[in-house]
DNA sequence: TTAAAAAAAGATATTTGTGTCCTTTTTTGC
DNA sequence: GCAAAAAAGGACACAAATATCTTTTTTTAA
């Protein structure tokens, strides 16, 4: 579905809207634990997100590190793809022709176009806000379960 | 979404199942240019959906090509993503994490599952005969537009 | 039985995605 | 100002996906 440049872009931007802030900015190395990636990577991926401000903001220096403004959670989902060039997931034909339209359509349009109609939802109406409202209810991981866990 | 390979391996075995029969039996470069798709990757492609006669038949020599056996044309449109190893796009988190699970689940998890058993749905219960059959009924198209076309 | 046709198989090339490492620039606090 | 901290930027390494080309095997039909 989505390339883990995509994947990391959405975790590492959400752990920074959840754990960070302006006061509390936080470091790539801390973000790539957080959310299990490789630390040079996500860097360059950040990297595409703070072009601008887009999505994420930076300072370097001592006590830098990255966070997002209130503006910025209030993005879609969506601005995270665009950022990383992988908004076309939500347009594209399922099998691949150049167009996907109901004047020229694949076999699969009339049962795909529902669906991407709901992925194109999900990734509009969804903000990185809801995100981590959702997080915050408890019980929801954007990391992967790593070594064992002591029974409690 | 899909890769290029899973979709092409999409694509040819519609066309496959749309023009060809065990009578008439079609050649690579007939269906590389009924689908727009590179000629010699896409014979690597029909390659893996004809191991064990999975879902593509295939006869060598004069008068040989491939088709689709009354067997294949049942089959889900699912099979044709397993035979290219793509059919984890039906289980996989969206956010990339290693499992997608009810019981660790990640913040779009609620919203996506939704969409996931669509797309499950989708590529289980529809057989590859369905799509032809939605073909038939006119006005689709697997190719891509070329060229100018004349006005009428 | 041989020549031609066609897919299968193998080898290789190219591009893109993923990942690491090193240097540079910016910022801060002393 | 200076040293340290941190992101930004650049260069490189490796793997996977995409694509092409050549050789081999199978099959048919003349
Ligand atoms: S044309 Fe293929 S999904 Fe719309
Ligand atoms: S856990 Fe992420 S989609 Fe289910």
């Amino acid at each position: 579905m989505l390339s883990k440049t995509a994947e990391y872009a959405l975790r590492a931007t959400i752990y920074i809207a959840l754990k960070g802030s302006e006061e509390n900015k936080l470091g790539i190395e801390e973000i790539a634990l957080g959310i299990d990636s490789p630390k040079s990577f996500t860097a360059k991926i950040l990297q595409l997100l703070t072009q601008n401000n887009r999505v994420i903001s930076s300072v370097r220096g001592p006590n830098g590190g990255f966070y997002l403004t209130d503006r910025a959670r209030k993005l879609p989902v969506k601005a995270i793809l665009e950022a990383v060039e992988e908004a076309s997931v939500i347009t594209k034909c399922v099998l691949g022709l150049k167009e996907c339209s109901e004047t020229r359509p694949c076999p699969m349009h009339t049962q795909y176009k529902n669906i991407k109609k709901q992925l194109k939802q999900m990734f509009e109406k969804t903000s990185i806000q809801q995100l981590v409202d959702e997080f915050n209810k408890g019980n929801y991981f954007i990391d992967n379960l790593k070594g064992v866990r002591k029974p409690c």
